[in-house]
RNA sequence: CGCGGGGUGGAGCAGCCCGGUAGCUCGUUGGGCUCAUAACCCAAAGGUCGCUGGUUCAAAUCCAGCCCCCGCAA
């Protein structure tokens, strides 16, 4: 390995300290040099990672369109590794996309780069089973250690490899997820909303508007209807009804049941506490976001 | 000094603006009811109200400083 190129160093956090990239600080641990364009298309690039006289270039979460001459710039191209099955979900959130699109197998794919959006033609790809109640970020964590092996797999057998082009008519989108993504429409049915939950967490959230105040729902569940509480009566979709010993809320299909909730400025806690606590009772409406 | 919100028995909260002997929903322990129970009834234990200092006859409550936590900004 010759260099690691990254984002520079921007301010984050509280107090907006000036923070360097992770894989920077372990780049510079690992005695590796750093680079940090703040824009690849800048004249000059090119020319220089091409001097680098690297044989290869991995990408992963640049977060920038790379130029052809920059992708170019190694002898043997550009390779990325991709957290979802290509063509489906291209783009920044394919984890995130899959689960709330109620997948229930994604996987990880190597591919060569070209100008286009996760668009080039495949190298290597596996598929990876998603667990029934797993959030987007439990499955990040799986499909990274995944990730890393395909890739290593990848360029051990880059010499053999076939590139496959990707079968552009199967193509779909998951766009980096905005807030809004977030909101919780009671209107939907509660095993859309369980998914939409899962795909949020860690980030942005799934996020509701109670008489108290916004409110982030970090897991949930479809409520178990026995055959009694299907007599329950009908209302409105975001309504507080009980639900044995709790309440659920009302979707546009069945009941959900929060976990885990966060209340705003405060830490997350379990859905009863919070429930103690705000003193809601039944007939209270929700609202999204 | 980027902006804002919090720290009250084991848990989640109310009380603070309008100072005056700590409350609610749970949990825990003991007892009762019941064929039985996570249900119901009765009782009990458990709190230096984040820390330090100040004002006051009196501070959870007002003032100052400090510590810790959470959210915004990706």
């Amino acid at each position: 390995m010759v260099t690691v190129v990254t984002q520079p160093d921007r301010p984050a956090h509280r107090g907006q300290r000036l923070t360097a990239p992770p894989v920077k600080e372990r780049a510079l641990a690992a005695g590796i040099a750093v680079l940090q364009p703040s824009r690849l298309r800048d004249p000059g690039w090119p020319e220089r990672l091409a001097e680098l006289g690297a044989d290869v270039a991995v990408v992963v979460a640049f977060g920038q369109i790379l130029p052809r001459a920059v992708l170019d710039a190694p002898a043997r191209g550009s390779i990325n590794v991709h957290a979802s099955l290509l063509p489906r979900y291209r783009g920044a959130a394919p984890i995130a996309w899959a689960i709330m699109r109620g997948e229930t197998e994604t996987g990880i794919t190597t591919f060569q780069m070209d100008e286009g959006m996760d668009t080039g033609a495949m190298l290597l790809w596996q598929a990876v089973e998603i667990a029934p109640h797993e959030t987007a970020g439990e499955l990040a964590a799986r499909l990274a250690a995944v990730g890393a092996r395909v890739l290593t797999d990848t360029l051990d057998r880059l010499d053999v490899l076939t590139p496959t082009p990707q079968r552009d008519a199967d193509a779909t989108l998951a766009p980096r997820l905005k807030k809004t993504d977030g909101h919780l429409d009671w209107n939907r049915s509660a095993r859309d909303l369980v998914n939409v939950v899962r795909g949020c967490n860690p980030w942005p959230g799934a996020t509701a508007r109670t008489p108290l105040g916004g409110l982030i729902v970090w897991r949930a569940e479809v409520a178990r209807q026995d055959e009694e509480s299907v007599a329950t009566p009908r209302a409105s979709p975001g309504t507080l009804v009980e639900h044995g010993r709790t309440l659920a809320i009302v979707t546009g299909q069945e009941l959900l049941l929060p976990v885990e909730v966060q209340p705003e400025n405060r830490r997350s806690i379990a859905w009863a506490d919070y429930l103690r606590g705000a003193r809601l009772t039944p007939g209270v409406r929700f609202t999204s976001a």
